[in-house]
DNA sequence: GGCGCGAGAATATGATCAAATTATCCGCTG
DNA sequence: CAGCGGATAATTTGATCATATTCTCGCGCC
């Protein structure tokens, strides 16, 4: 564990400029993002309560919140775990996903800055150092990262959130494509994406979204088709 | 010597088979959904851990649980309200709805059986009467319950859920165009959809839905337009 | 193999602490 | 002397915790 207690600072003027709950909820939803937490894995209230420095009211909340959000599951007999995705789940969320990232990739070309096309290649040549090097929870980061940051700049919140819903509920069986084939041969349409991006190509940006979409869905639709 | 409870169980026999939490989330859930609240309306946690009965923490679960779906907003200084929609919120909301519910549609158009539409048609007369008599809440319960059905045949869980969570966040808002312009002059377009339903003639439902969809939303943002 | 027993985990309560809004008061200014 | 502004007190509400209760599951026993 390289979690360090330092309730004794707590206790000092130092205050938690966050709320637990929110803190414990931004744990858990990264944990679940970047394949920390595997599908299908238990999480238990008092587990958490114990292993992170917090009680069990703000644990409690941040899962009931995961699972509102799809990305913890309840079982009805009080057990949580982390949901396994079904080719038919799958199916429908690759449907979401084709509605609404393209429409948020065109706004974001409407408002696009030259600061934001840079931090977008900053972002983009990391994911590709982490593809070469084979890190994993890196690749998985800033892959997020990338389309997290393209997206909140297409001021479109309602739509932004619904697609940051979505990546919640297959960012668990991203991490097992990745264990299973590793990185080299993941989808990465960024460059089209950019270039186009660069050149305000309303509808080129879409479509190499989609394309990267339905890329990254194939992968864990292979996945899905030969262990269910 | 643990059989010692015996009356009490008795007068307990219709025990609550499901946990606070979730009937307080229900309960809450329908107050936003059927115009109870107001847009900008304060949710507090003690006060409905009073008016309702329970404990705070089941209330706090549920409020927690409905801030995520959007049903409620979260005001960054421990205030809780139920929001109100802007005209990009708005628009946002339309453009996932026209991508979702005509899904939905189609994809009920397959499964379709001759029960359904039944059903379908029951709650169509009843959303009739409840115009017909100018009771908002009934229309606002009978065209949710009309909706809901639908979806829910559609064999798509995760779409269904998406359209539901849309329908939490501009219920409030209905409620006040009912307020506004009465009941007589709301679109119902479900006598095209039960027609197109009843032939299995997928592209009319479908069609049938986004104008529903439409004329609905320009309601809303008729009343948005001159009161914010 | 079915049935009760016990361990452990989740649910729910009330108390306690902290924060924020509201109300009040005092001094200052016109 | 009256009105106003800012600071402080009081109330209301949220956040967290410790604890009690209830439920589920696994294990041994009949």
């Amino acid at each position: 564990m390289t979690l360090v207690k330092n309730s004794a600072v707590e206790a000092m003027a130092e205050a938690a400029p966050q709320p637990v709950h929110e803190q414990v909820y931004h744990a858990l939803r990264e944990r679940v993002l970047f394949g920390d937490l595997a599908p299908g894995e238990a999480v238990t209230i008092q587990g958490l309560a114990q292993s992170l420095p917090a009680g069990m009211t703000p644990v409690r909340e941040a899962i009931r919140r995961l699972i509102s959000e799809g990305a913890l599951q309840f079982l009805g007999n009080r057990r949580v775990i982390v949901p396994q995705l079904t080719l038919a789940d799958l199916e429908q969320l690759v449907f979401v996903r084709k509605s609404i990232e393209p429409e948020l990739t065109r706004r974001a070309v409407s408002a696009i800055e030259p600061a934001l096309i840079n931090r977008l290649h900053g972002l983009d040549t990391a994911l590709d150092h982490a593809i070469s090097r084979g890190d994993v929870p890196a690749y998985l980061a800033q892959n997020y990262r990338f389309h997290a940051t393209l997206y909140a700049c297409a001021g479109a919140p309602v739509l932004a959130e619904m697609a940051d819903r979505l990546w919640l509920r297959f960012g668990p069986s991203l991490r097992v494509v990745c264990g299973r084939f590793g990185t080299q041969n993941l989808p990465d349409r960024h460059k089209d994406l950019l270039a186009a991006l660069a050149r305000a190509d309303t509808e080129a940006a879409a479509t190499a979204m989609v394309q990267d979409i339905e890329q990254g869905m194939e992968q864990i639709a292979a996945v899905l088709a030969d262990s269910p």
